[in-house]
DNA sequence: CAAATGCCTTAGGG
DNA sequence: ACCCTAAGGCATT
């Protein structure tokens, strides 16, 4: 029989005020998470990380594969070669690790505090999103999972990162039932080379990843053929280095800047500005990206009346700067953050939080409910109800935003 | 540089 | 049942 080496239940004293893991595994940062009852597991550095959390802890177990393959019925993948350390060290490791996972050396309640002294968007948005985090993932990880997010929702690029795993990554362990071969079989992320090979994309095709297999397998071969050895890593903020990342490089990496990581991403296949801006946040430890995504354009419209003399629907990559410099300008060198709380309270999945009526309604709310309400009539053409509504709250901002407006566009055009 | 269009598939609303 | 469209964009023209 295999011996799985499992670690016992251990606990840290964390508020659910400085990291809800319900809120933060399930706000689109990663797909990989799964959840059993109350409790959370994900394949992480070679190791099943299981998860649960009361008002006052967070409890946490690995779960070390066997030298021999966990899986009895599929010795597909190999079992990844991460050494498994001796016991007695196991849980410091792992304590580490989901301190570096989690961000945990940030201090989430001041910065909340922060962010709604300069945001009163923020400062009556937040209250029912606290707890959230960025998480520090693993890049490659981040590169491939938001590559297959492009025009997708949360659920579908779940399953697609599931099969990617499945498919192409090392088994590791099982979740679930009672005996070693009952239950589900969690595999890591594979990694560039898994993906490189021949027939992957029209293997990623058939599976269902549609045009996003081309930028997959492509990005797979850059990666792992044509760019030198670590060079993803390379792009990490040395101010919040990658997990382990001190034994491998030492301080030996070279100097990058936060533009500099995001127009390298820029030269893999299937990699936008939004795209680059997830890695650069999640991946590559750079607290001031702000991925300007449809819903974040939708908030910065409506919450922040940016871009309101934009007459079309597309949206320019002036545009998008424009967006991320006015966050950062608001909420400073953990912009990405604050970004993802808000966009996490704009998620329809968590909009059962959302729908409460806030205690104290601003005259902004009465206006924008007014013209919801002014729009609800024709229903005859969708289009044209989308247009009115965008000439609408450009009535209301315009003078709002003339100033800012023109601030902006002149310190974008002088950059250039 | 702004704007328009094709690209794959699926879940969910009408 | 069946259409239609939105869904956390990117590449190309």
């Amino acid at each position: 029989m295999p011996s799985l080496r499992v670690s016992e239940w251990r606990k840290l004293p964390l508020s659910l005020t400085e990291l809800c893991i319900d809120t933060t595994l399930r706000c689109g940062q990663s797909f990989r998470w799964k959840k059993t009852d109350d409790e959370w597991h994900m394949v992480l550095h070679g190791r099943l990380l299981s998860l649960k959390q009361d008002d006052t802890y967070l409890h946490y177990k690995a779960t070390w594969p066997s030298k021999t393959s966990p899986g009895s019925e599929k010795p597909s993948v190999p079992v990844k070669e991460e050494s498994p350390p001796p016991l007695d060290s196991l849980a410091d490791d792992t304590e580490d690790l989901i301190r570096h996972y989690f961000s945990l050396k940030h201090d989430a309640g001041a910065l909340y505090e922060q962010w709604s002294q300069n945001d009163a968007n923020f400062r009556r948005k937040a209250p029912r999103f606290t707890g959230i985090r960025i998480l520090s993932q693993d890049a490659w990880e981040a590169l491939i999972g938001f590559i297959c997010s492009s025009n997708n929702n949360i659920s579908r690029i779940s399953q697609m990162v599931h099969k990617l795993c499945l498919h192409y990554g090392p088994s590791v362990a099982r979740i679930g039932g009672g005996s070693a071969d009952d239950g589900e079989l969690l595999h890591d992320f594979p990694d560039a080379a898994a993906l490189a090979g021949a027939g992957v994309e029209a293997h990623l095709r058939q599976l269902g990843f549609g045009y996003r297999a081309r930028y997959i397998a492509e990005t797979a071969r850059i990666v792992a053929q044509d760019k030198p050895p670590e060079w993803l890593e390379t792009l990490t903020n040395p101010e919040s280095p990658g997990w382990g990342a001190a034994e491998r490089y030492g301080t030996k990496l070279d100097r990058v800047s936060y533009r500099e990581a995001h127009d390298e991403l820029l030269t893999l296949s299937g990699v936008g500005p939004k795209v680059a801006d997830c890695v650069c946040l999640m991946g590559l430890g750079w607290g001031e990206a702000v991925p300007v995504d449809t819903h974040v354009w939708q908030i910065a419209q409506r919450d922040y009346k940016l871009g309101g003399k934009v007459k079309s629907k597309t949206f320019s990559k002036a545009m998008y700067d424009t967006v991320g410099d006015h966050f950062r300008g608001i909420w400073g060198s953990q912009a990405g953050w604050a970004q993802s709380v808000l966009f996490t309270a704009n998620l329809k999945s968590f909009s059962d939080r959302s729908a409460v009526k806030p205690e104290v309604e601003g005259i902004k709310i009465e206006v924008e409910e007014k013209l919801v309400l002014e729009e609800a009539k024709p229903k005859t053409k969708r289009k044209r109800a989308v247009l009115t509504e965008t000439v609408k709250l450009e009535e209301v901002s315009v003078k709002i935003e003339d100033n800012d407006t023109k601030r902006r566009r002149t310190r974008s055009s002088t950059r250039k």
